[in-house]
DNA sequence: TCAAGAACGTA
DNA sequence: CGTACGTTCTTGAA
């Protein structure tokens, strides 16, 4: 153990050690909004910060090799040539790395023609003598080498950055079997590939360390290597000059003419200031307070900036908060407590103020001037708190920001769900909560109003951070969609229990039936919902050929066992696939059923946050995935129907919007031709492609065109496009030729803007959604090509989603406008189903269309088709 | 009780 | 070796 009254000296190699956390950390997670990469500073730093706080070293250093050239490169030129290039992504990083450190006052240390090693080696040479405890911390095994009773070397282990092995004298004799200072003796034998140093060939560690006893020392064994018999002694004498060239490369210099000694190093107070600005450059926000406790607690107690206060919650009346807020002139935030769909508490804060008070009927008839009123509201996730309030009757007015919303928009990939994740990434301080854990909680929760408090804070955070255009689409498109979601979710669509249960029964009767028919055929009864059991059926009792590779076995999808039914015929195939397709309707069905609430209708949850392109997803029940290939499982879509007080139901879809978008940005002539023309798309693609007239075009060539184009968005291969058609790989090959030699322009778009988005590492759809793309630079080729897939598809899902969200809150806003009673109910991407009360067809569905086909002008027409109906399948014409 | 994986529904 | 989602079931570990 250390001597506590000596000074403890640390000297770290910097470029190994982020060179490690690079490759340790993902790089998803450690991307600035700017597409900057902090992977390897954040690892780096928040290694160093433990060992800082573990090792309480009195002095510090970390040092950097300048480049690859050193005076070993000029010695030996091949000395570490075959290492591959280092990526751009880490050495980016660097000047970065070194910023941050000199803002915690931490010396770097480089020097020219001299690799980090050896200023770790001279460093710790002089310490040592110098009376210092020493520590070395290095990724690098020739550091073993400067190990003594003094100087303790810490070295990372396979495992990652974060877990350093310590290495004593008598660690690296247990581990190497030789003294420190004989370890370059072995490396020098055996070589180190790494380095590009080939060694002895045939011998490893053991016969180095074996040799090495036996000899003495390296010289010793040189000198006699000719009483070495065998192979291997042929090899030694024949690497001789390697060996030497060895030894003599990876003796570290501890006589390196440094601008510092030892004492110069002594631990600095860090610049607060300058840590916080770089850290908030590089949006490092867990990483502050871990800086401060560890190097720099005194210093930063000192400083009045660092620590914001928070206001004390005042419990007011409803009357003093509602008169006080509507004179408030800034922005001011709003957190209403739901508690089984009703307020129960709310509270409201400014920058320096936070009143709360319980919700009752006093206070909503107190509050509700204020909260329909246009005056700014900042909230976090309002959805749920708007559709509280209107349970109430009250419409909130003024929805000016939402920091749930907001966050999304920055970082669509990694949404920071709670208020506390955000608090944590945008301000770097904990959100208080309570402690679910204990009976009584040990920490108090936030209240209502300081949770608002903070909603304030992450927003200006937000507002800093969002670029305009990002700005523009929450303002414009996302928060009047939150509105008109909060109204869509309530309304719900009414589902006829009585259609979903005779159907329920039908299916499990006969699901029943098919289940007895494959036990028959098999000869054995088991769990056909069982992968793992239905393989060893499959493969074992029937003997059927292996399919694709699973990750736990072998897949026994709906695709393979078409494709086992065609090579492989045999009755128990089509009966699972029969099961399968009656058992999954029968699930769906279920699901559907539990969730029809007491008004008879089914209330699904927008989450409007929940894709990367700007889509919504629907949850508790998911209404986005009901069936509708099949005859029969529209089926489903007859129990969705007009409800109580209504008249019919209105479908209305966009037809081919993702096609028409890519035609707009494309500008290929081509396809704009084609949607001008009236003519059928695949029809008119087909008819260019094969070279044929529009009549002439087989059912075979639409088919195939068709899965070429929707193909064309998503990114698709001629492997993915001969197995989609089940064609030659050839074929599909010729068939994309063909397409492209007539749509170019498409092929060229495509390829532009994946360009453009590796450029700037983000791509955008029509009105300025972004979405990040860190891994278009990913050295991973599998991570990089699948980037490059979504980055190809973003924009224009993205923009078909944007189209559709301003159509849709318009509708709604229309129809609002306007008094009537119909409403939107449902939105399933690229298609809206609304409920028409009596006598308001006309006026709807010209409301429908004309906001649908104006969304957004582009270079074709939006086409929208309507249907109309008792229920939603008789409404889809 | 939970997480992971497989499967499958939609645009 | 085609994008974007959510749900259900089974399984195996906790």
């Amino acid at each position: 153990m250390t001597d506590s009254a000596k000074p403890t000296l640390m000297v770290v190699d910097g470029h190994s050690l982020a060179y490690r956390a690079f490759f340790a950390l993902p790089v998803d997670n450690f991307t600035t909004k700017d597409n900057q990469h902090t992977n390897a500073i954040y690892g780096f730093l928040s290694m160093l910060v433990n060992l800082i706080k573990a090792e309480q070293p009195t002095h510090l250093a970390i040092a950097f090799d300048t480049s690859r050239h050193s005076f070993r490169t000029d010695e030996y030129p091949e000395y570490k040539a075959t290492r591959s290039e280092t990526p751009q992504e880490f050495k980016g990083q660097i000047p970065l790395l070194q910023d941050c450190l000199a803002a915690m006052s931490i010396p770097v240390l480089t020097q020219e023609g001299i690799e980090a090693d050896d200023i770790l080696a001279t460093l710790s040479t002089q310490g040592a003598a110098q009376g210092y405890d020493v520590l070395v911390v290095s990724g690098d095994r020739d550091t073993i080498q400067l190990v003594t009773d003094d100087v303790t070397l810490l070295y990372p282990s396979v495992q990652g950055v974060s877990q350093l092995k310590r290495y004593d004298p008598a660690t690296v004799q247990e581990r190497y079997g030789v003294r420190p200072e004989q370890y370059p003796d072995i490396a020098a034998l055996v070589g180190e590939t790494s380095d590009n140093l080939p060694g002895v060939p045939k011998v490893g560690e053991k016969t180095a360390v074996k040799w090495l006893t036996q000899f003495g020392s390296l010289d010793e064994l040189l000198e006699r290597a000719g009483e070495i018999k065998g192979v291997v002694g042929g090899n030694l004498r024949d690497h001789i000059e390697d060996v030497r060239r060895n030894r003599k490369l990876n003796r570290l210099l501890t006589d390196v003419e440094l601008p510092v000694a030892p004492a110069d190093l002594a631990v600095a107070p860090i610049d607060a200031e300058a840590v916080r600005d770089i850290f908030a450059r590089l949006e490092f926000r867990t990483l502050l307070p871990r800086v401060f406790e560890a190097v720099g607690a005194g210093e930063v107690a000192d400083d009045p900036a660092s620590v914001v206060e928070m206001p004390t919650p005042a419990q007011v009346s409803a009357p003093d908060l509602a008169t006080w807020a509507a004179a408030q002139d800034g922005d001011v935030a709003l957190r209403v407590v739901v508690q089984s769909g009703a307020p129960a508490r709310v509270g409201v804060a400014t920058g320096s103020e936070l009143r709360e008070l319980d919700w009752s009927e006093e206070a909503a008839a107190a509050l509700r001037t204020w909260l329909e009123s246009d005056a700014p509201k900042v909230l976090h996730d309002a959805k749920p708190q708007v559709k509280a309030l209107l349970r109430q009757g009250i419409r909130l007015g003024g929805l000016a920001y939402d920091t749930s919303l907001a966050g999304w928009l920055l970082r669509p990939s990694f949404p920071d769900k709670t208020l506390s994740d955000l608090v944590q990434r945008y301000l770097g301080e904990k959100l208080p909560e309570a402690d679910p854990s204990q009976l009584v909680p040990e920490t108090e929760g936030a209240t209502p109003s300081q949770e608002a408090w903070f909603i304030l804070r992450v927003a200006e955070a937000l507002r800093n951070d969002l670029p305009e255009p990002v700005d523009a689409v929450l303002r414009d498109i996302e928060l009047p969609t939150l509105r008109t979601l909060a109204d869509m979710e309530l309304a719900g669509v009414a589902v006829s229990h009585e259609v979903l249960s005779t159907f329920s029964a039908e299916l499990a009767t006969r699901a029943d039936a098919l289940a007895q028919e494959a036990f028959a055929v098999v000869g054995r009864e088991f769990n056909l919902g069982s992968p793992k059991q239905l393989q060893e059926v499959l493969f074992e009792d029937l003997q059927l050929p292996k399919t694709r590779k699973t990750k736990t076995g072998y897949s026994t999808d709906a695709a393979v066992l078409a494709d086992l039914q065609e090579s492989h015929p045999h009755p128990f195939l089509s009966l699972l696939l029969q099961h399968r397709e009656a058992t999954k309707l029968r699930q769906i069905i279920e699901s559907l059923d539990t969730a029809i609430r007491e008004d008879h209708r089914v209330h699904t949850t927008y989450v409007q946050t929940g894709s990367q392109t700007g889509r919504l997803s629907s949850t508790d029940p998911n209404l986005q995935n009901i069936p509708v290939r099949t005859e029969e499982s529209r089926r489903i879509r007859s129990a969705f129907e007009v409800g109580e007080g209504y008249e019919t139901l209105l479908t209305a879809d966009y037809s081919q919007i993702e096609m028409r978008i890519m035609a707009h940005l494309s500008g290929d002539e081509g396809l704009i031709e084609a949607f001008n023309s009236g003519e059928d798309l695949h029809r008119f693609v087909g008819a260019r492609v094969f070279g044929v007239d529009p009549s002439e075009v087989t059912p075979a060539m639409r088919t195939k065109v068709k899965a070429m184009s929707y193909g064309l968005v998503y990114g698709l291969s001629a492997f993915g496009l001969s197995k989609q058609l089940r064609i030659e790989q050839s074929e599909a090959k010729q068939l994309m030729v063909e397409y492209f030699a007539r749509f170019g322009a498409v092929r060229d778009y495509l390829r532009a803007s994946v360009m453009k988005a590796k450029e700037v590492g983000y791509t955008e759809t029509i009105f300025g959604r972004r979405r990040p793309f860190p891994d278009l630079a990913s050295p991973n080729r599998v991570l990089r090509e699948n980037a490059e897939r979504a980055a190809l598809n973003a924009p224009i899902q993205g923009s078909a989603a944007d189209i559709m969200k301003i159509a849709l809150f318009h509708i709604h806003d229309d129809l609002h406008a306007a008094k009537l009673e119909s409403r939107v109910l449902l939105q399933i991407h690229d298609e809206l189903v609304v409920e028409v009360a009596a006598g308001e067809w006309d006026a709807v569905e010209q409301i429908v269309r004309t906001r649908m086909g104006d969304a957004a002008q582009l270079s074709v027409p939006l086409d929208v088709q309507v249907g109309r109906g008792r229920d939603w399948n008789e409404a889809a014409h």
